[in-house]
DNA sequence: CTACAGTATCTGGTACGCCATAATACGATT
DNA sequence: AATCGTATTATGGCGTACCAGATACTGTAG
């Protein structure tokens, strides 16, 4: 074979994904973007219409969610969309904010300029997308800001753990990212994130991860709370 | 209806375990405990007649245990059980330390009596299935005596997520138990644990917790390389 | 108006069949 | 004999039909 054509260059990409993949994206975005409410039923033979594929994988797909957290089991009745009560979402921030931490801080020890680069880039990234007023896009900056933070010193585990928790309380994400000042402090947050992990400084890039969460978790709460009292 | 029959009196308890749930418990049993090795592949059909269930409890189970981990699957080739190398199990064990150690912080800001008390009777246990040479004692009550510290002060989620993770690297901590002085310091770095939490020393307990996790990953690093150079 | 029986709905579970793909074995052709 | 093409087999992916048991609904009889 001609060493100019490398492998890569001629492999045929096949989208290799299964039908199942497909119909699991497709309900887990439904629910997390609001389409199915938390308590709705998720009646099986009408997910299949829904989704045009048949019961086994509907069935898969839902117990695919099931074991994400989003979708709950009420024996003998089925699945329903899971109910994410307050004390929860504040258990979801607390691991983010220690899984986040430990990653800043190790980004912040072995800091380089390719870490920060990249951190930056997806900062910039947020700042646009708050002044375009994009909120879907904040959302997967912000996303890709963290990802980074992990995936640069190869925390992939914890990474997965993180995205895994995230989809639970997306909904409450997009309600807080939304709040006023939060479009000034939350990049202002994350760029002290940043500024520690340039210094080398392992604490202090700690420190400012757990704030960033702790602020979010504390916006989710009233944001909660106020839902609440509405009802 | 009688006031001296309370409700619950003659309830009938059921098992109300789905066959799925009974299926996937056997199937992970089967993983943890070395049954199926790492590699091997899972053929649909071999263990539906093995389980005696049918294959869409077997495929929904094999879902269940891929998003756990447990199970990769081969695009076109099927399911196998997953490898674990060694980094991913750094990983794990990083994590483990992240959450346990703040679990551990939140139980001696909040020290109680109850709560010492339930670590203690924990560690009793560890002692005296190490006293009885039970291996698999040893491992259920260390179990125990981390799910306690994460429960006493209700982070249900973080015990979930320690959970999820602990059984990818159930076989490693099998090994670890085994080791010569384990069956010393094991105890004694828990001990750590509940003497600060004792004296309600917050930054103490962190460190202990973090400390005897990362006992437990050079342990089992170590068994890793030797198994490694042995192959 | 209530109690009860019948009915519809839905999940849990099973069985079976079809198709696509990958690997392997086998046979034919040069 | 080496290679190429084809048949077979193993297996996963997917669909459909069916049954049992639990629950929710509904209409009717008393």
């Amino acid at each position: 074979m001609s060493g100019a054509l490398k492998d890569a260059t001629i492999r045929v990409e096949r989208p290799a994904k299964t039908l199942r993949e497909l119909a699991l994206d497709k309900v887990r975005e439904a629910i997390v973007n609001g389409y199915f409410r938390p308590g709705d039923r998720l009646v099986e033979r009408d997910l299949c219409a829904q989704l045009g594929v048949s019961r086994t994988v509907v069935r898969e797909v839902l117990r695919h969610l099931e074991s994400e957290g989003l979708v709950a089991n009420l024996p003998n009745k089925g699945p329903i969309v899971a109910q994410l009560d307050i004390d929860e979402a504040k258990q979801i921030y607390e691991i983010r904010g220690a899984l986040e931490g430990m990653a800043a801080r190790l980004c912040a020890e072995r800091s380089s300029p390719e870490i920060v680069a990249a951190l930056e880039e997806s900062l910039t990234g947020i700042r646009n997308s708050y002044r375009d007023n994009d909120m879907a896009a904040v959302l997967a900056n912000t996303s890709s800001f963290y990802q980074t933070l992990f995936t640069m010193v190869d925390r992939h585990v914890a990474w997965g753990v993180v995205n895994l928790l995230t989809v639970r309380i997306n909904h409450l994400r997009s309600m807080t990212i939304k709040t006023e000042r939060r479009s000034i402090e939350g990049p202002a947050q994350m760029a002290k994130i940043v500024d520690a992990i340039r210094r080398g400084d392992g604490e202090g890039a700690y420190q400012a991860a757990m704030d960033h969460v702790a602020a979010a978790c504390a916006i989710a709460e009233a944001v909660l709370s106020a839902k609440k009292s509405a009802e």
